[in-house]
RNA sequence: UGGGGCGUGGUGCAACGGCAGCACACCGGACUUUGAAUUCGUUGAUCCUGGUUCGAAUCCAGGCGCCCCGGCCA
């Protein structure tokens, strides 16, 4: 309670919290919250709220609760509910005592109706969604007030316990708070407060047939949480007056509604539309489909919550709409994965490398380094050396053009961590494709240095093909490839260019890899040993996490 | 003359009346048994027009542009 030293705020979020600090507002105290409806599965974009509510709260030394938004029983589900409490554990947040919901306080939401009809400022309304919608008028004219606009308090109070006994129909009445129909602000045209929903709730049942709306619900269960700072997105700014409305005329708790920019990430969709169709309609394989933006897709690549926090961390928040590069995004993964991950060798497109005068049945053995030499760790594994190894296919041009390192005819390469090899020959199938590498090695060249001290551009990793590990390896596109896809579209990337199984030649000790382990695959990019479908010992199973830098790229642009 | 919000390099975020900075991307050099990583460096921005001021990204005025709002969704 003592120190209140400047923490020097670093986005505007902060700033206003030290406002109220200064002015005693809160009483120093700040308390959020995150409140998703239990309607979908999490993705990056809640990411950045989870991590806005929750690091801010921990700054100040406050806390922030977990509260699902369960106000409309048509859209949303038990399901949904288990997913996000997972989703949230895994970025490492610990939320405020249990998990809470809006459809517990429907009680006292009700009673606080009850309140606003009493003091006048509340109504129920006959008229038809159509009528409403008419008389609300437009976004250049004023809306009329409802001929049931003045009806009795008396009748008020009457009918408002009817619709919750179950006595209209959906639809023919609803409770409509009674504050300017000629507003500039449409939210503030007697907005709707209560429905009428013959539907069961998946927490509360049948015993309400009356469902408040997101406005009314959300401001007053913040209040009743002692939330001190109700972060939001951009979109609500238009509901804080009458978020500030309802809380004025009952006269309770009164937070402060804060808006932020939402999330875009460039070539990433994140419309929970959209993500919903993919799955209902089998495009991806579930809602952890790796290819999804949904945590639980992010967490089945590969990708560790430290990366996902580290990149909410990067992109600040501000309230100017933006695109974050998708380019951050993936630097940020391999900024975590690169100091963690164990390289080794992996052959995604094998062409067979034959070494002429290496004996025929020999095995040369090497240590080699898990790690960078410049590691804490000097771990090693084995990797064997045989006559014949696969080399990737894209390693190997016949005609190469220039900055090309790699092998070509009479070109002399590193076999990493092995020998100097030199190409000799290369045989063709019938279309002329190169399916078979001659060279010789030198055998002075044994762990990768010539005695001479002559230089090589190019190395390459490699597998024996006697010795080889064969595993299934999943490419996954960097999520989207196209700017805000229509799900037409959409399920066209899906379904072609998105996913690649391939069966790839991996050194003998990735045998021993567990599920869940991440590794580099030296010049290829980052894998993750798919925990669910992989089983220990036997098959393995590797999701691409992401690529290194694209070898190709500057080659292209020449 | 509907209301609300926002305009800083290609992208995102800083600077809150005092030398426009950081990150990603890009480009170039060094190093290298990964064309990765690392490292050094280059290019590049205050929406426009006025005003206040010794001094403006910042304050004021007027424009321009973009986003959100007419669910009994959240």
């Amino acid at each position: 309670m003592s120190e209140n030293d400047s923490h020097s705020p670093t986005n505007f979020v902060e700033e206003i919290i030290e406002e109220h600090n200064a002015s005693g507002r809160f009483d120093g105290q700040v308390l959020t919250r995150f409140p998703p409806e239990p309607n979908g599965y999490l993705h990056i974009g809640h990411a950045k709220s989870i991590y806005l509510n929750f690091s801010t709260a921990q700054k100040y030394g406050g806390t922030t609760n977990l509260r699902f938004d369960d106000t409309n029983p048509l859209k949303e589900d038990i399901e949904y509910i288990n997913s996000i409490k997972e989703d949230v554990h895994w970025l490492g947040f610990e939320w405020n005592g249990e998990p809470l919901f809006a459809s517990d306080y429907f009680d006292q939401l009700y009673e606080y109706a009850i309140e606003l009809i009493r003091i006048g400022k509340a109504y129920v309304d006959d008229s038809s969604a159509e009528e409403i919608r008419e008389l609300r008028g437009s976004l250049t004219e004023p809306g009329k007030n409802s001929p049931y606009r003045d009806r009795s308090i008396e009748e008020n109070l009457d009918l408002f316990e009817r619709m919750r006994a179950g006595e209209f129909e959906e639809g023919s009445k609803v409770l409509r708070a009674k504050v300017d129909m000629s507003s500039p602000n449409l939210n503030m045209r007697d907005p709707i407060m209560y429905r009428i929903l013959f539907a069961t709730h998946h927490r509360t049942g049948d015993k309400w047939c009356i469902y408040p709306t997101y406005d009314w619900a959300h401001g007053q269960s913040d209040s009743i949480e002692g939330i001190t700072h109700s972060i939001c997105t951009l979109e609500f700014e238009d509901h804080r007056p009458l978020y500030d409305w309802y809380l004025d005329n009952l006269e309770i708790h009164h937070p402060q509604q804060i808006e932020f920019a939402r999330l875009n990430l460039s070539y990433t969709m994140m419309s929970k539309r959209k993500l919903n169709k993919l799955v209902s309609d089998k495009v991806v394989d579930g809602w952890d489909d790796p290819r999804l933006p949904t945590l639980a897709g992010i967490r089945r690549r590969g990708v560790r919550p430290e990366a996902v926090i580290d990149f909410c961390e990067r992109i600040g928040v501000a309230k100017a709409n933006s695109v974050i590069d998708i380019a951050l995004w993936e630097h940020t993964i391999r900024q975590d994965l690169d100091p963690i991950c164990k390289r080794v060798m992996g052959v995604l497109n094998p062409l067979k490398l034959v070494i002429d005068n290496f004996p025929e049945d020999e095995v040369i053995e090497f240590d080699v380094d898990y790690f960078r030499h410049d590691a804490e760790s000097h771990e090693t594994r084995k990797v064997p050396l045989t006559k014949e190894v696969y080399i990737e296919q894209e390693d190997f041009m016949e005609d190469p053009p220039k900055k090309y390192f790699r092998l070509s005819p009479g070109r002399e390469v590193r076999l990493m961590s092995a020998c100097l090899v030199t190409c000799t020959d290369v045989v063709k199938d019938a279309d002329g494709n190169v399916v078979e590498v001659h060279c010789t090695y030198d055998p002075e060249s044994i762990g990768g240095q010539a005695p001479d001290g002559r230089r090589v551009k190019g190395t390459l990793h490699w597998v024996s093909a006697k010795y080889a590990y064969d595993a299934e390896v999943r490419l996954y596109d960097n999520l989207f490839t196209v700017e805000n896809p229509s799900v037409g579209e959409l399920e066209d990337i899906v379904n072609t260019d998105s996913k690649q199984v391939i069966d790839a030649k991996l050194e003998p000790a990735m045998a021993q890899a567990k599920p869940g382990e991440r590794f580099q695959f030296m010049r290829k990019g980052y894998f993750f040993v798919d925990p669910i479908d992989s089983t220990e010992g036997d098959d393995l199973y590797f999701n691409q996490i992401i690529s290194l830098r694209d070898s190709w790229a500057k080659i292209k642009k020449q």
